[in-house]
DNA sequence: AACGCTTTTTGCCAAATGGCAAATGATTCT
DNA sequence: AGAATCATTTGCCATTTGGCAAAAAGCGTT
């Protein structure tokens, strides 16, 4: 939990009595690597928050090949934003690509912290526009680069990530075939 | 002012003395083609609605490369975030790329809006966050695709812009060379 | 250590795209 | 109309990347 709020609290102030209210209805959960955050065809009714791990956001094209719109890492909060709050169905697949550890909350205990506690959407407001944002900015670099390029300026922007996660996952953000990102890496050292 | 209104309205309620202090606030604006409405460098002090006509985000590539992140069209809100939020220099142009009208507040009125109208900052939140996820949203099935797709694609995502607009803005957006989008073009029809 | 399974690397060739420069077409200004 | 400027198209060739299949490497289990 500290670092849940470690990380709200960058975003605004919560007294204590306010963070009890919200530790009560946390509930950590342990989410093991390839297993999913929530589905494709479903609507998502979580709101998670990465205390350990990473997860991805991915879907399948056409053609049947599946791509990573992004990684989620540590200390981020993971919803599936669309799904959420129009409570439509999902295109997308949440899915951890390391074991990890989660803190969730259910729908009804989220609304009931948001409207319960003053202060509390406008922190989440930020926290959200900051990590959309962030998915912006670390896209638009991509599409105009070539494939060595977007490679390098991956490894700048998920630094903590490309270590841990197979090449594959990272081919498919990248929008580049495994054996072309296995000859860049090759070429790279 | 009509568009303005029917525009926020889809995202909360404002009753008129509310709608009357926002309207107090508003500045119409013309701002043609090629000019600046913010610019790297410089902190983004104006929020922006777009009445007519279109805007694009860009930056440099440290190639010089012209790279645009994304269009914005008639009815939504133009506003470098980044830069407004934390007042920091933003790293990105945003120009018109036809002659456009807007509708421009001052960010100390912005601001004066967000703690006078109850239920405001709700409003704008949801209108932010909808814009961000649709870049995101916009901008990930590019990654992956080759240039010919990417063109059908954007033709599906930005179909009141397409032809309003120089195919190079288009190829620098896509990630493609003028000329290998000239060559796309004819192939298609 | 040996096996099965998954991930990564490699080779070969075809297709897509870029770079450059010239030609063509459009638009604006005089 | 003609000149100047800018946008688009085209040709030619080099480079990059993809597709496919096989080999190699890595990992967990027995």
């Amino acid at each position: 939990m500290k670092e849940l709020f470690e990380f709200m609290l960058r975003f605004g102030n919560l007294n204590q009595q306010q963070m009890d209210f919200i530790s009560s209805k946390a509930v950590e959960m342990q989410l093991p690597n390839n297993a999913y955050f929530s589905e494709a065809g479903k609507i998502a009714r979580q709101v998670g928050f990465v205390v350990e791990g990473i997860v991805r956001v991915c879907y399948y094209s056409n053609k049947g090949e599946e791509i990573t719109k992004y990684f989620i890492e540590e200390n981020n909060l993971v919803v599936d934003l669309e799904s959420f709050d129009l409570e439509i169905c999902s295109s997308a697949y949440v899915q951890a690509v390391t074991d990890c550890t989660l803190i969730v909350f259910s729908k009804k205990d989220w609304q009931e912290l948001l409207q319960t506690i003053v202060g509390f959407e406008t922190i989440v407001h930020k926290i959200i526009s900051r990590a959309l944002m962030q998915k912006v900015e670390r896209r638009s670099p991509l599409v105009t680069e070539d494939a060595t390029t977007r490679y390098l300026k991956f490894m700048e922007i998920y630094p903590t990530v490309v270590n841990r996660i197979p090449l594959s996952y990272i081919a498919s953000y990248l929008g580049v075939t495994q054996s072309s990102l296995s000859r860049i890496r090759k070429n790279i050292r």
